[in-house]
DNA sequence: ATCATTTGATTACTTTATGTAACTAAGTTT
DNA sequence: AAACTTAGTTACATAAAGTAATCAAATGAT
């Protein structure tokens, strides 16, 4: 047999970041800290989703949460250090989007 | 508004990796040619959904398929240029992987 | 005091994606 | 013709994601 030969860090790895939207977000945090609203808005996620994949990211310590006791509530949330090492994953994905993919064919038959 | 600012490239390479197999069946290929069963039982996905992600990294012309007429049939897979170009994105991951990822915790309370 | 407002979330319900297992097609051996 | 092999497909079940209404806490307006 020949069977699951694949590293079990490299497939933790890539399951996390095989969920749809975890990437977007990892991605909007590294322009600096933001608040629920703001990454919703931002990348077009539901509440809903955006709430799960916060709590798995803090749980991962990728994302770091602060409460703000002002009215209405202030919570931001921010990449932790490991949070941040993952930049050179979103900047080759960058990259290499930028080189290799074409544009989405705008089909504006009116 | 300071509403989708993402390029759209960017967000095509995110949406294509996010899909559940299609970065480790790529990261499979990076090994070489590779056989239907042969890329499902290294990576356990199932026929059905890998039938699928072959399909549209065919059409994202990221991976080859070639049929060899032989009996029973043969069908070969590979990546083509754009896929091997994939290849920083999948390393970095890997790298990520070992630097910051903890094993998982095998509970193997008795 | 009561009501509306705001942010960050949750809940109920619908739609989409994935998993499972049985089945098909074509060619060959028995 | 029946069995076997590879590469799929199909029908059905479960899990994940989208949508919209709703909640909690704190406060200002009435």
């Amino acid at each position: 047999m020949t069977q699951p030969t694949i590293c079990p860090k490299f497939e933790k790895a890539i399951s996390l970041l095989s969920q749809r939207w975890t990437a977007l977000v990892i991605y909007q945090l590294l322009l600096g800290t933001q608040r629920f609203s703001g990454i919703q808005s931002s990348i077009g996620i539901s509440g809903k989703v955006l709430s799960d994949r916060l709590k798995e990211l803090e749980q991962q310590d990728i994302v770091k949460r602060v409460v703000i006791p002002v009215t209405p509530v202030i919570i931001e949330y921010s990449l932790t250090d490991k949070g941040h090492s993952m930049e050179p994953i979103l900047r080759t994905i960058e990259n290499w989007s930028q080189a290799w993919v074409e544009p989405e064919s705008e089909l504006s038959a009116d």
